[in-house]
DNA sequence: ATGAAAGCGCTAACAA
DNA sequence: TTGTTAGCGCTTTCAT
């Protein structure tokens, strides 16, 4: 049979009541009977049923984890994997669990969080990707879920726990540096708008379009689904108008994808770059300079973020920017133009 | 204040037990009143409260799965994602959790394991990798804790359950082919043989080498832990003793590394084959031959084999085996020997 | 076919 | 400092 805290009452000798402040470690239980009964426990080999502790305290020490289900996105990148890795380790070390639940649609995210809090099954809710209009973060505000979003929402930004790159910033530097090389053509590749990390890129380009005097030209900017095809195609289409110097794609995968096709147009001598530091990035021909954006950082911070409210630890921050690396590698140096 | 059974039972005048058999489907209830307390719980938007069913019922309807640590096989290896959401899809059509939690080493893993079974968190276990010789296998075993191998345990792997490719085969496929495509000298670059997978593989390669009637050659076979770096220095010293004209590797990184060592010293026309169908295999060039061991089923299957377990469906297979394809791309076609 | 009541294992308010 | 007792929300005998 399974040992209980009654069992280990008994044999201790003291109350059921007397065990359950040993385990929560209750100031008001003596040194002596602590003793005791932690000595019983470790005899019978004494595991709390969590459980049981669950609705009893109306707390599951879990986290439900909401992940988008696109294949390239998800299986091509190791964004997710990281910010995985990064969520469990700390949670872990806070006694939290994980959950995960793919899903394939905003309809069925919003499902999924529904289902969620309505069961009690989970005391908080990370999301990984948001939107500028998002419903979860609506259904999760309305509902006075503790949430963390990993990315930015766009409204009720000061309401909402958040952990994120600067995107603006990520992006406008690597342009800014690109000019700096002396391109003036460059051209963006990113995803579509509705998604708030793209729009911070896109206007990280402009920025720094902008300060360095450099006319505004529509047709070196896209906007489409962030995958290799699309960016490829974009760019071949692209390049019956007009011949970029140089490429910054919202992704890796992208920025290569339209590098390909400068590549069988003729266009040579290209400068390209991209996000997320993608295995791509190492083992292509040439290598990828790529920004880092620290994902398994963010998945840290927002479990902390998050796990800080649930236990109201007030004196943490609610949003925490978690710094993004360029890194320069052979596709924007001068390898690939000689 | 939240809405519970009692709440659903007064609304629809009857006792809250009525409404539980509702929930469960029980067919001592009237047609009539099923159909008024299905209503009255529709109106209230009444949902069970999962943790309060787990207790008296004593199961979770929630799988723990065990993710190994090394950054390089997980970050840069699809594998674990493609698993991952195989279960995931299959869990939730069943009305299963996830929950995961890495593991840094075994004995990490032992522990997070035995605290699963105590605290009683989770039904059943997945383990994503197996030792020849597994210290959570045989936990597992002891405790009679119901769990799913992805892999195939050496040891008692009749009373285990596993989902796995055939590793044999795929490998001895892939060494059959090469030699059919006048090779002879092909090197084996693989992980430690105390994992399963590896062991089987190797076995793959000699059952080919033998078939063939090729004299074996030591000096062909590395075992090391499977990353691009050691199978880059391992093949530098290989090339020191023997220059071999094909390269099978455990993984597409694994196969990419030995292939970049030949190319540096100057042996050209190697031809070379990984697996785990990876980015890097399509990216890269040449692209790599690979063989998909189709990671997204090996999870739906694992899922399926043991939830049918937890729900005593002994109608079904213990064991599953999921065919793994091979893909044949440049670095074994002419392309690369030109 | 339905209700009353006990219990799953733990916590916490109230007493002592 | 410790014990008693009444829940947490749901399931499940045992009656009726």
């Amino acid at each position: 049979m399974h040992v209980t805290i009654k069992h280990v009452a008994k044999k201790a000798g003291v109350s059921p009541s007397t065990v359950s402040r040993v385990i929560a470690d209750s100031p008001k239980i003596s040194v002596a009977t602590k003793k005791r009964v932690f000595e019983t426990m470790k005899e019978m080999n004494y595991q709390p049923n969590i459980i049981a502790r669950s609705l009893a305290n109306r707390v599951t020490y879990t986290l439900g984890l909401i992940l988008p289900s696109k294949d390239e996105e998800v299986f091509e990148n190791p964004f997710f994997m990281q910010v995985m890795r990064g969520l469990s380790v700390y949670a872990k070390q806070k006694g939290y669990y994980i959950m995960y639940n793919y899903c394939r649609s905003e309809e069925e995210e919003v499902e999924t969080i529904r289902h969620y809090m309505d069961s009690k099954w989970v005391d908080g809710i990370i999301l990984t990707s948001t939107r500028i209009k998002d419903k979860s973060v609506d259904l999760l505000m309305k509902r006075d879920q503790p949430f963390v979003v990993i990315g930015r929402p766009e409204a009720q930004r000061d309401k909402v726990l958040w952990v994120d790159n600067d995107n603006v910033m990520a992006m406008e530097n690597i342009v800014n540096r690109l000019i700096e090389q002396g391109h003036r053509k460059i051209a963006y590749i990113g995803g579509e708008q509705q998604f708030t990390v793209y729009r911070h890129r896109l206007r990280g380009y402009r920025q720094a379009i902008e300060q360095n005097g450099i006319d505004w030209d529509d047709r070196l900017v896209v906007e489409a689904e962030p995958t290799e095809q699309k960016a490829y195609e974009a760019m071949k289409q692209m390049l019956k108008i007009i011949n970029p110097d140089a490429i910054v794609g919202t992704d890796d995968t992208v920025a290569y994808g339209a590098y390909k096709a400068t590549i069988e147009a003729g266009v040579l001598g290209v400068a390209f770059a991209g996000f997320n530091n993608t295995p791509l990035s190492i083992y292509n021909n040439p290598t990828i300079s790529t920004v880092d954006i620290n994902a398994e950082k963010l998945g840290h911070y927002a479990a902390q973020v998050l796990i800080d409210q649930l236990e109201k630890n007030t004196t943490m921050e609610r949003n925490i920017i978690v710094e993004a690396n360029y890194i320069e590698r052979e596709s924007t140096l001068d390898y690939v133009r000689r």
